[in-house]
DNA sequence: ATCCCGAGGG
DNA sequence: CCCTCTGGAT
């Protein structure tokens, strides 16, 4: 897909999507992490539940590593995965005071050698947080580059430097909310709803749903 | 039953 | 590449 389709794609969803609001809004560097790392696996309301006692408690990494594992489990611990995240939490908060000043550090290498961090949360904190032109890929996002041709890519990776080549700069954070909520409520992994997606005119994947009472 | 805004380990 | 971790929503 050219970029002006591209920015014209990402204009549709955009309209279509206002007002884009998830646990991405942490715009603090360290709950920003932490907020990512809880959320693989896990619902969105459980996330949003369970993290403003957490912060409230530990908003730093000297304080998320003073509070230690157990209490991090006890305030998670309505989400998936709450035992290997406590404990991904309390150790990547202990290497952030360790190792780092206590400070999350603007590096791609050492925010993917964390505990518990990879590719994909490196690239939220380093394009929401910092500012860098890169794109966290989720299933959402994947899925979608390759349905449209938006990123066509065998591996996440390549969905990643497809949507960076394609997408302005300027609109690569945004481009993360329309896209997940793009990918959740119209172009699902299973039954995509084609009939109502904004954006079908550059999009090159059959609907293979028909409309309901159509 | 099946899926989720993943990551680590085998 | 495949498996496992895990509660909650649908």
């Amino acid at each position: 897909m050219s970029r002006a389709d591209a920015a014209a794609f990402i204009g549709a969803l955009s309209l279509a999507n206002p007002s884009p609001r998830s646990e991405l809004h942490y715009h603090d560097p360290f709950t920003l992490l932490v907020a990512v790392v809880l959320s693989a696996q896990a619902t969105d309301a459980g996330v949003n539940k369970a993290t403003p006692a957490l912060f409230a408690a530990a908003p730093t990494p000297a304080a998320m590593a003073a509070l230690g594992e157990a209490e991090i489990g006890r305030h998670i611990r309505t989400i998936g995965l709450w035992q290997s995240k406590a404990r991904h939490v309390a150790a990547l908060s202990r290497a952030l005071v360790e190792q780092h000043g206590g400070v999350v550090p603007h590096d791609r290498t050492a925010l993917e050698a964390l505990p518990g961090v990879g590719r994909k949360t490196a690239n939220v904190v380093l394009n929401v947080a910092f500012g860098e032109a890169t794109m966290a890929v989720d299933t959402h996002i994947f899925r979608i580059g390759n349905r449209t041709g938006l990123a066509p890519g065998k591996t996440p990776r390549a969905v990643e430097e497809g949507l960076v080549a394609r997408i302005p700069a300027d609109k690569l954070r945004d481009a993360h909310h329309w896209l997940i909520l793009h990918g959740r409520y119209v172009c699902k992994a299973r039954r995509p709803e084609c009939w109502r997606c904004v954006a079908a005119a550059w999009c090159r994947y059959p609907a293979k749903t028909p409309a309901p009472d159509a």
